[in-house]
Formats: structure tokens, C-alpha cells, sequence
DNA sequence: TCGGACCCGG
């Protein structure tokens, strides 16, 4: 929906189409900006080695008295929102420094936002009757869910109902339908009061279960009964309505307590920060979590975890910095959890290197790295193409018997498919299938094969996954579906290709965009209609709207404006990573089908719309066209698209950097299809005076007296391209 | 033995 108001507005106020006998140009115009997500970023701290920033002292920490005045969460958070965080005083978005004297007022002592007094457990006393209490409650739990056999067993019921024996059995109870049952049928026995410890108890389970209207039930019972929520109380409802993913009704919850005058402590605290961090309300998080240190509370592992996790979310590497330097003040050490995080977060941020360094702090701390923490190094190696990094910390991971476990598996598979380590791929299938249980290869697994072997370009091994996978009733998911129909594509083997689409949709596989996707560019690979006409069958099942598309563009009567709206509306409707793939695929389509100039025209739209980012750089000294994430035909596309416009401001002798360079990058991956070389022969088809550059990788570069002679000695033919 | 944080895909 946000991706569909981001398309529909802006767009038509930027472009209105020029009159028919000027050129629609792609470059020099000013950029189309779809949204303006103001991403937040710390200003920089200079060093970590800094001493840590001066704190505020905290004022007195005396628990405030309940007020019935208490000002809700909103409203404290107000000035903080209309000063601190006003994002239009760019000095002021150091958010974490020190606190701002608009809301520091030294004659008003600030209110504490938390009660640094954790809630005191009751104490717990041997129950002598423990062995009986806990066979029932095994009882219990391996009995029916029915009422009859629950109620049935508790009639046998070895003990007097006492208060602290209905408790230690509540407490057994492993599934949430039981202890809600127990719990009600406490409620009726009438032997005793109910206290808070029962809800708090019942609501524990009920959250294992993601019961949240049954919490909130129950809660609201409390509330008209007259028993009192402590914080436990909160901490479970709110962090029952966040598993549940209901952040407003986390939010109304913490919002009720603090009406109420209930001061929350730092477990409540913590999981009401996950709660804003995790619907993306990074203010509302930082200032919270600013206002509970100067109210001289000291964040645990938990909180900085969160934190982490928060800024890995948008990859935000100044907030990981931040939250690495603000636990080195404070003295808070790491756990693996908080390391398990910002791992995470480093990986999100695009930080390898860090993230190597973190887990060696890590290891040099004396922690020993869990599945997660491999699973989080592994992938971040696999996605960075770093080989030789993964294969050393996997032999590491045997040498030292680091935990593992079948997630961390079916990472390293899908690590040897981001490097393309196909042998090392089957030994570890292999391994899987010979280990325990819980190892053996899920779907997960299988897909990763199939990616491996798909991109590999090893057909006959990935059908035989394939096969396999309905032999063993392992599921076919979209994903594995996906890379065995791309591989079948680029192998020409459409007959089969058809064959597993019908049969993987008869499975239940339900193809989004990025199997369309997939369909489409292998229409742009078909050489004869026969098979264009079989794998667009398959689209029309899947994506009749797109198939539409593809008859009109083909179509040379049909109009520019007609293609535009066209265009626009399956956009539009296409999820945000496969819209990019989709007009590469177009383009693709046309120029196979000597439509040269349709497929200009998609390029522009595709620009027009927002779908190619950072094609094309200008700086004083050089402009370049980065085509690296362009399809050969759309690169093709965008490299006369490119002369064009120069032999125009060669022409009209306008300015020119010194340098011009088209990067088509590398092809680190060992299955990528090499751009570059295509390119390379598209430019001396074209005689451009291109040549791949030596000291910049993936990077082809001209000089502009090159350059200008060629354009000249193009004239007119060039300005016509 | 009443509450909060971290892991897999095109």
C-alpha cells in the first residue's frame, strides 16, 4: 500500500510528457525522489577510545507516589518530540548527547520515567508435597484437551487446594488451554483469594500460546475485580501483544500503566523500548531510552540489545557505533546474546570487517559463540562473498565442536550457494542426511540446493533434487520453485520448465512476483514462439496483468502514454525488489525483439519511475553510468541512451568532466553472467572509445577528448540514436 | 520456582 501512494503521487508532478518532436531524455534531469524517509543518523563520535560522554546526575531515586495526575507516555514524550527531535535543526540530531537544557530545567527536578527497584519475588518454601503435585501436573499435561478429562483428572486430585499447592501446579503446566483451565477451575473451588501471582502465572502461558484477547481479558478482569498490576503483570501483556505483532495495544497497555501512577521498572522498560523499536518508532526509542539513564538507570544486556537490533533493522552502522561506545561507558560487557545482535546488525549494515572484529572481541572475551552467532557470521561471510573468511571460521566452527544446529546448516548451504562452493555444498547435504533427526534436510535445505544447483547451471542434478523432494513429501516452496524454473530457462529445457511450474502450483506453491519475474525473463531468452508462447501460458496463470503488458509493448502501434499507464499500473502492483527485474526483463524482451525503440522507452519509464537509483553520477571531474544492476539488454539500452545524450552536449558544447566511466562491476559471483563482457562487446560494436579501466575494477573509462572525437565523428548519426 | 533481547532463502 505505502509502496503504492509512493508511486502514485509524486510521479505525475515531475514528468509531464515534452512535446513529440523533443526526446524524452533519461539523464541530467533532476533525480525522482518517490519518498523521503528521513533516515536518522548520530553525528559522528570521534573516537570510541573518547571518555564517555558526561551523564546528568539523576535526580534522588525515590519512586514518585502514585499521582492520578500522571501525564501519559505521549505526553511526556512531547517536549522531547517538538525540541530534541525536531528534525529540521540538524545540530540538534545528536539525540543521545547530552540532554538538551528545554526539558533539563535545574529549578523543576525532571520526573523519573522508571522505578530502578526491580519487583521482589515472593519467596519460594519447599512444598513437601511437591513430588504428588508435580505427577498430577504431568498428569495434566499429557491428559486430553477436553473439559471432561481435565476436569475428570482434577477430581482425583491427591491434595488440599491450597494457595501455594494450585500454584506450583499452575506453574507445571506446560500448554497455555490446560493452565487456563486450571486456572478457571481455581476460580471456582473459591478455597482462597485470588491474587495478582495467579493472572501473572496464567497470563505467562496464555503469551506461549500468543493468546493476547484471552490476556486482555483476563487483565481487564483484574481491573474490575480491584486486583492489582504489578509490573509482571504489564511486562506479560506487553510482551504478549508484541509477539503477537499489536504494538498499539503494547503501547496502550504501557500507556495504562503509567496512568494508573504505576512506575514502570526496567523489565517493563526494556520490553516497552523492543516494542517502539520494533514498530520503527527509532525516536520515540532513543528518547526513552535517554530519559531512563538520566533517571540514573543503568541499561542491561537486554536494552542493548534491543538498541542493536533496532538500528541493524535499518542497517544504521552510526547507531551499532553508538550502542557499542554507550556499553563501553557505562561498563555493561557484552553477552553473546548482545554480540548475537550487533553481528546481525553489522551484517545489515554492510560491515564484514566489523563484524569479523566484533567476533573476535567476542571470542577473545571469553565467550563461546552459539548457533546463532555462527548462523549471523556465516551468512554475513556467504553474503559479502568473503570464501576464504567462511571456510575458515567453518573449519573453526569443527575444530572447537562450536555448536550447531539445522538452522546454522541450511545457513552454510545457502552460504555455498552465495559463494558457489558446490562440492562443499553436497558433503554438508550429505552430513545432513546421515545426522540425527534434527538435522535432516527441511525445505530450507533442499531450496538451497536447488539454488545451488539452479545457478550453477546443473539442470539435471537440481531436477533430481526436485524429485526427490516429492519422493521424501518435503515441500517445493516459491523460492526453490523459483531457481529450478530460472535454471530450466536459461538451459532451454521449457517442456520440463512448464511441467514443474504446473506441478509445483499443484503443490501449493503460489507464485509471487519474483517467480513472475523469473517467467518473464526466460520469455526474453525463447527463441521460438512455440516456447514463448508456452512459458507466457504460465505467466498468464500467475500474473495475467503482466502477460497484458508484454502483447502491448510488442505491439508497434501501441502508443507511448498507453505503455506509460500500462507500465505504471503493473508496477505498481509488483513488489518493490522485483519491479527493477520486471523492466530489465521488458527491456530484455524488446531489444530480442528489435524493438529498439520500446525499449528505450521502458528504460525512461523505469527511470521515471524511481526503479534505477544511481544510474548515472555526475561530478565536476567525471560522469559515469553504473549499469550494475542493469540486465545486458537494459545496460545496452542505457549505454545509447548515455551517448546520446552526451553526443547532445558535445553538440551544444556545453561543459564536460575529464574522465566518463560506465561500471558494469566485476561479477563476483562465480555463477554471474558477466555484464562486463557483454558490455565490452556492445561498446565495440558501437566503437565507443571505452576501455576497461586498470586501477578500478568493473569500470570502463573514456577520457573526454576520446569521447568527443568519436561523438564527432558520429555526427549526425549519434544525435539520432 | 511470576516478567524483557539474538538464527535460514531467490
Amino acid at each position: 500500500m505505502a509502496a503504492a501512494a509512493a508511486l502514485s503521487t509524486p510521479l505525475d508532478v515531475h514528468f509531464s510528457i515534452p512535446p513529440s518532436d523533443s526526446k524524452r531524455t533519461i539523464f541530467f534531469t533532476k533525480p525522482l525522489r518517490t519518498s523521503s524517509t528521513r533516515k536518522f543518523t548520530f553525528s559522528c563520535h570521534s573516537s570510541s577510545k573518547s571518555p564517555p560522554k558526561p551523564k546528568p546526575k539523576p535526580p534522588p531515586n525515590l519512586p514518585e507516589s502514585p499521582s492520578p495526575n500522571n501525564p501519559s507516555l505521549s505526553d511526556q514524550l512531547k517536549p522531547l518530540s517538538t525540541t530534541t527531535l525536531s528534525p529540521t535543526k540538524p545540530d540538534q540530531t545528536h539525540l543521545l548527547s547530552k540532554p538538551k537544557s528545554t526539558w533539563v530545567n535545574p529549578t523543576r527536578p525532571k520526573r523519573s520515567v522508571l522505578s530502578l527497584q526491580r519487583h521482589k519475588r515472593s519467596p519460594y518454601s519447599y512444598n513437601p508435597q511437591v513430588r504428588e503435585l508435580k505427577l498430577l501436573a504431568r498428569k495434566l499435561n499429557d491428559c486430553d484437551d477436553s473439559e471432561e478429562a481435565l476436569s475428570l483428572a482434577l477430581n482425583e486430585i491427591p491434595f488440599e487446594p491450597t494457595r501455594e499447592n494450585a500454584l506450583l501446579i499452575l506453574n507445571s503446566l506446560k500448554f497455555w488451554p490446560k493452565s487456563y483451565f486450571f486456572f478457571n477451575w481455581i476460580k471456582t473451588q473459591n478455597m482462597f483469594p485470588m491474587e495478582t501471582i495467579f493472572y501473572n502465572v496464567t497470563m505467562k502461558s496464555l503469551r506461549f500460546g500468543r493468546q493476547f484477547q484471552l490476556i486482555e481479558q483476563l487483565a481487564n478482569e483484574m481491573v474490575s475485580n480491584g486486583i492489582e498490576l504489578d509490573n509482571i503483570t504489564y511486562s506479560t501483556i506487553i510482551s504478549c501483544a508484541k509477539r503477537c505483532n499489536m504494538f498499539n495495544k503494547a503501547i496502550e497497555w504501557f500507556e495504562r500503566m503509567y496512568k494508573t501512577g504505576l512506575m514502570p521498572d526496567e523489565v517493563t522498560y526494556s520490553a516497552i523500548l523492543d516494542v517502539y523499536a520494533k514498530s520503527g518508532k527509532v525516536e520515540e526509542v532513543l528518547s526513552l531510552y535517554e530519559r531512563g539513564v538520566a533517571s540514573g538507570w543503568k541499561p542491561d544486556a537486554i536494552t542493548f540489545s534491543v538498541l542493536g537490533k533496532m538500528f541493524g533493522e535499518t542497517g544504521d552502522y552510526d547507531g551499532i557505533r553508538y550502542v557499542l561506545q554507550e556499553m563501553k561507558s557505562l561498563g555493561v560487557q557484552p553477552n553473546v546474546v548482545v554480540y548475537n545482535t550487533l553481528l546481525e546488525a553489522m551484517g545489515k549494515a554492510g560491515k564484514p570487517g566489523l563484524a569479523r572484529s566484533l567476533f573476535d572481541e567476542m571470542v577473545e572475551s571469553g565467550l563461546t559463540p552459539d548457533e546463532k552467532t555462527l548462523t549471523a557470521l556465516i551468512k554475513i561471510y556467504g553474503k559479502a562473498r568473503w570464501a576464504k573468511d567462511a571456510l575458515e571460521l567453518w573449519e573453526r566452527m569443527r575444530a572447537n565442536s562450536w555448536p550447531m544446529d539445522f538452522i546454522l546448516y541450511n545457513t552454510l548451504l545457502n552460504m555455498c550457494a552465495d559463494i558457489g562452493l558446490v562440492e562443499e555444498a553436497e558433503r554438508l547435504f550429505e552430513d545432513m542426511k546421515q545426522s540425527s533427526d534434527h538435522c535432516k534436510p527441511d525445505s530450507y535445505s533442499y531450496t538451497a540446493m536447488l539454488n545451488i544447483y539452479g545457478s550453477g547451471g546443473n539442470v539435471d542434478k537440481a531436477m533430481y533434487m526436485f524429485e526427490e523432494m516429492s519422493e521424501l513429501g518435503i515441500a517445493v516452496n516459491v523460492m526453490g520453485c523459483t531457481c529450478l524454473i530460472q535454471c530450466l530457462g536459461k538451459a532451454r529445457r521449457i517442456d520440463d520448465l512448464v511441467r514443474v511450474f504446473g506441478v509445483s502450483v499443484q503443490r501449493g506453491v503460489k507464485p509471487d512476483d519474483r517467480l513472475c519475474g523469473c517467467l518473464l525473463s526466460v520469455v526474453s531468452l525463447c527463441e521460438t514462439s512455440e516456447d514463448v508462447g508456452k512459458v507466457v501460458a504460465c505467466l498468464q496463470e500467475a500474473n495475467p496483468n503482466l502477460v497484458a503488458l508484454v502483447k502491448l509493448i510488442e505491439n508497434k502501434k501501441t502508443g507511448f502514454e498507453t505503455v506509460k499507464q500500462e507500465f505504471k499500473s503493473v508496477i505498481r502492483d509488483t513488489a518493490v525488489d522485483a519491479r527493477r527485474p520486471f523492466c530489465n526483463c521488458l527491456i530484455d524482451i524488446c531489444r530480442n525483439r528489435n524493438l529498439q525503440e520500446r525499449a528505450h522507452e521502458l528504460l525512461y519509464l523505469g527511470n521515471l519511475y524511481g526503479l534505477y537509483p544511481g544510474l548515472h553520477n555526475k561530478t565536476v571531474d567525471e560522469w559515469s553510468l553504473d549499469v550494475r544492476s542493469l540486465s545486458i539488454g537494459a545496460a545496452h539500452t542505457a549505454l545509447e541512451e548515455w551517448m546520446g545524450t552526451l553526443a547532445k552536449v558535445v553538440e551544444r558544447e556545453e561543459a564536460l568532466p575529464e574522465l566518463f566511466l560506465a561500471q558494469t562491476g566485476t561479477g563476483t559471483h562465480k555463477f554471474s553472467q558477466g555484464l562486463a563482457t557483454s558490455f565490452a562487446s556492445h561498446v565495440k560494436k558501437l566503437a565507443a572509445p571505452f576501455t576497461l579501466s586498470e586501477e578500478r575494477a568493473g569500470c570502463f573509462v573514456a577520457t573526454r577528448e576520446d569521447l568527443v572525437s568519436w561523438v564527432q565523428s558520429r555526427i549526425p548519426s549519434a544525435v539520432t540514436v
